[in-house]
DNA sequence: ATGAAAGCGCTAACAG
DNA sequence: CTGTTAGCGCTTTCAT
């Protein structure tokens, strides 16, 4: 690897002047710079990014946190940030942390000592402080999907309005007459699943039906229990006619232990999903459900943690943190009658 | 963020002092470490590691490179990297390059310019004499699934045995009695393709059948246009009694137009995918095919760059490629009679 | 407009 | 065993 250095003896400069030339914000002349560029050429000189990176304090390189890349729900929206992110001269670095603290407390001090510039983390859990202290540690940070009411207005953060959503999804079910609407819940931890399962309870409510616990599973280990769980609640005397998963992953297993049953999808119970994964579609029968736009959320926060960046470049502090909540679609395929 | 002057200064040493206690291979007199240790605690010092790559020359960084994450394949092949890199000290920065080569010319020269330490790369195509110059210009490489004949022994690599695989799936195939068995073909460039589709022909061959090319599906763009393949192949006078998929996301959309064709899945038709990727259980009916381990995939990779590493970190020069062959099973499920 | 020199934070000779 | 010093390759004052 050529150097700066080489550059500056070939073009008979010295090195700042290359540097200047280079970075361009510095007039230099003509000449000069004519020379330079040639000898740049000739050695195919490309700078030293960890050297620029000791100078200037900054790395060019964000940070993307998320439980398991090997889940579609992530692999979407990393697609979209890396995208986004590249575009933008950054580099990401992928921190699978399998919900682990541990694992996610010694990557972000790894993190911190390479100075990366920002984080965009898919994994928060409750209150874990050690995150939202990021920001107060003046680093750029956004949260996507899982975050806690108490963090809106204080951390940047992206999702849609999870409420809306399932509110408008159960609507949708009622309207087409079912009357008895299962729910898998997801775990109640996280302050979007709370949202979802409310907007599913008002739903009923507004329509003049009850919340019937016995028609709603609560998710115990993983997303397999609800194979289990569905096989139960759809031996019941009085099985629902329709279920409404807080999750795409739920609603395949769901639809797998129905299939298993030897029930007819929609014609002995209707199945609504939640998120429109890629594959949502490739079911059988395709998988109605709330649509989240999943890249565009990742390119979302790309956007936001990358302006949040040059800001505190120009502001030396952060800007005031935005709530971006982006549209959700009800997309009907053929799962539900 | 606290520096090593600091620390230096606070246990009244000096900073040759406080690195070498740190870095632990050199010999300290007990009563100064504990002083350094001490002064570490009270500031919570953590070295600089942008400092350390400048000065080691190697940022314990490495560059993992698919065509999309979004594909659960690589999606789940990353997860194991990413999990066994990190386990070792390294951190993973994700590259999608979309299948562009100029997004991955870019990526790269950024990538050598921040001193990567190794490459994995799951998108070489053709022959990408820029991927393969790596090695030559002394990177640690290696190629995941995609990779030529000729790359063979030549860099490390670490695939499944695509034809023996595809060989042993017709036969079992045969074995059950199916009399004209289809296949999708993927893209001809990649040899792995090349390999399936031999061991397909030579399963057909070996057991006195006939290779009848309007029984094969020829990619031609993307992976939907298998939709419309699989509905005219159905609609021939005599159609195929199986379908055997060079990959999952085939199975899945030919299974999708048979559905849609009102076809049974095996009754009237046995699929056979080639993958097993984590939702291919889910299906409906659950798909049966080979099974390729991809997070192993993963983890061997991040254990053979690994290997290069620090062999070339000791030996100053790379060690002879290996070709990593994993054993793939086939698995059945009910997608097959 | 250009060069010399300081310094980002660290490691590793080299002295002592 | 420990301190001093010279860089790693770059950017950026500060002179000229």
């Amino acid at each position: 690897m050529t150097n700066i250095k080489e550059v500056a003896s070939i073009a008979g400069v010295s090195i700042s002047t290359v540097s200047r030339v280079l970075n361009g914000r510095n007039v230099v002349n003509e000449e000069t710079r004519k020379k330079v560029l040639e000898a740049v050429q000739k050695t195919n000189y490309q700078p030293n990014l960890v050297a620029q990176n000791l100078k200037m304090g900054r790395s060019n390189t964000i940070c993307m946190m998320v439980p398991s890349i090997a889940n579609p729900i992530f692999s979407e929206i990393v697609k979209g940030f890396e995208d986004t992110a590249q575009r933008n001269g950054f580099i990401v670095v992928l921190c699978n942390t399998d919900e682990d603290p541990k694992r996610e407390i010694d990557y972000l001090e790894k993190m911190k000592a390479r100075w990366i510039d920002g984080f965009v983390v898919c994994s928060k859990i409750g209150e874990a402080k050690y995150i939202n202290d990021l920001r107060e540690e003046g680093y750029p940070l956004v949260l996507i999907n899982r975050y806690e009411e108490t963090d809106i207005g204080v951390i940047d953060t992206v999702s849609v309005d999870n409420f809306r959503s399932a509110y408008d999804a159960v609507k949708y079910l009622i309207r087409t007459g079912h009357k008895r609407i299962g729910f898998a819940q997801g775990r109640e931890q996280l302050y979007l699943y709370r949202e979802r399962y409310r907007g599913y309870c008002q739903a009923l409510l507004d329509h003049g039906m009850e919340v019937d616990q016995s028609l709603i599973m609560y998710e115990s280990y993983g997303t397999d229990c609800f194979y289990h769980m569905t096989k139960t609640l759809m031996s019941r005397p009085e099985p629902p006619d329709a279920i409404f998963a807080s999750s795409d992953p739920k609603a395949f297993v769901i639809m797998h232990a129905l299939h298993d049953m030897g029930l007819r999808i929609p014609e002995d119970v209707s199945v609504l999903g939640f998120d429109n994964v890629n594959l949502a579609s490739m079911m059988e029968p395709p998988l109605s459900g709330v649509s989240q736009p999943l890249y565009e959320m990742g390119t979302v926060a790309a956007q936001s943690l990358i302006y949040q960046i040059s800001y505190k470049e120009t502001h030396g502090e952060l800007p005031a943190p935005v709530r971006n909540l982006l549209r959700s679609d009800l997309v009907i395929r053929r799962s539900t009658k």
